[in-house]
DNA sequence: TGTACATCAGTGAACGCGCGTTCACTGATGTAC
DNA sequence: TGTACATCAGTGAACGCGCGTTCACTGATGTAC
């Protein structure tokens, strides 16, 4: 069976990038071996030193997987809105799903990861590759501010994130428990505090 | 060296609760050993098993007790003061504070525990203690709203709690990079737009 | 185009290590008289 | 109050297991002619 073709060992790493980019977001860096990561892949364990040079490397790509997929899918949303009002209520009800919460391993990594990013030591690849993406996600919300200050779009901007992924760290807390959707109404109505749409979408994912 | 007073039991008991408290907020469940907690202790590992029965029921206790610690730290900063604006000055000053992001162990732990209880099972112990002891923060938290409106005062609550649970998430993720002092900040500016307080007090902790 | 062979992606056994948990043992504590 | 002894909190070696990582090996791939 071994050696394999070029291709082949093309689709193998980026089949390793994807699983442990949802494997890590869903059960922590910790709660999965390279082993589980492999098998995800449909490889076995002993082929992963010849992909990454170790979990640490792999964790900080998988990383920066998980955030250029969650900037595309936020730069669509705010994408073609008629106005900025607009486009930040499709960031907010795209994020504030229930699915969002419900499979965190295809959510938001600056949720899924937060607490990873913070326990590993500072010298980590995996920091670098966290902020620079929350970053990039900042740029696009930032877009959807028009108070015209500049300085005050970029703190109203932070506060808006920190409460999309407070109330998704707490609706996945509390997951099976009534105010589990209620952390997540809630930010909703404080985000979009006027806007006409009546209920959460709930298929689409952060 | 083997037995000890009752006394001592207790007093020995009571610094391995308080030691898993710290190092599971600090570290995560997954993140210290038995070993480590019982070292933290003062003692070694062998003896774990004469308090607890399982790392799992640990977990449950050290939640319960960081909880309680942290409950009566937000009713001393809401008691006393002379309207609800001003106990939510408290809360939130207490909160967003430097100290908190860097010490998560002596921390808040809706922040601190929050990734780790939700990728537990559902059946393990934590959950319970974790949601119980949120739903008391929360309690002392409605106490700074004055709407009128109950159920607009639990949004407005629960939307604060997410902001403030957030921007520390994001902050300790981001520590080190400018960014994490501006989430403290921007939160604080949106939660209290009105307040007088020149500056965030770095020393109280959440 | 066909053949000969060097390359190297993937396999699976093995490495040392630390994990959660168990247990025989110890000897000071606490109690019965 | 003093003595004799049963109790049991803590110790440290040991259990099976899974971890991250290494490595000798395999055999299809890709290349040189």
């Amino acid at each position: 069976m071994p050696r394999v073709s070029r291709q082949q060992t093309d689709h193998n790493r980026a089949a390793i990038e994807e699983a442990s980019s949802r494997l890590f977001r869903e059960q922590g860096i910790k709660g999965v071996s390279v082993a589980d990561l492999m098998g995800a892949a449909g490889l076995t364990h002993g082929g992963f030193y010849g992909h990454f040079e170790s979990k640490d490397a792999l964790a900080a790509v998988a990383c920066r997987h998980a955030f250029a997929q969650s900037v595309a899918r936020w730069e669509k949303r705010v994408a073609g809105k008629s106005s900025p009002a607009e486009a930040l209520a499709g960031l907010v009800d795209g994020y504030l799903s229930a699915s969002n919460r419900n499979h965190a391993g295809a959510g938001c990594p600056v949720a899924g990861l937060a607490t990873d990013v913070a326990r590993e030591p500072a010298d980590k690849p995996i920091h670098a590759a966290y902020v620079s993406g929350l970053k990039a996600l900042v740029d696009v919300m930032l877009r959807t501010q028009a108070s015209g200050d500049p300085a005050a779009d970029r703190s109203r901007t932070l506060a808006q994130m920190s409460t999309l992924v407070g109330a998704m760290v707490l609706a996945r807390a509390t997951r099976g428990d009534p105010i589990s959707d209620e952390f997540l109404d809630s930010a909703r109505a404080q985000l979009l505090p006027a806007d006409s749409v009546p209920a959460r979408v709930a298929k689409v994912r952060g």
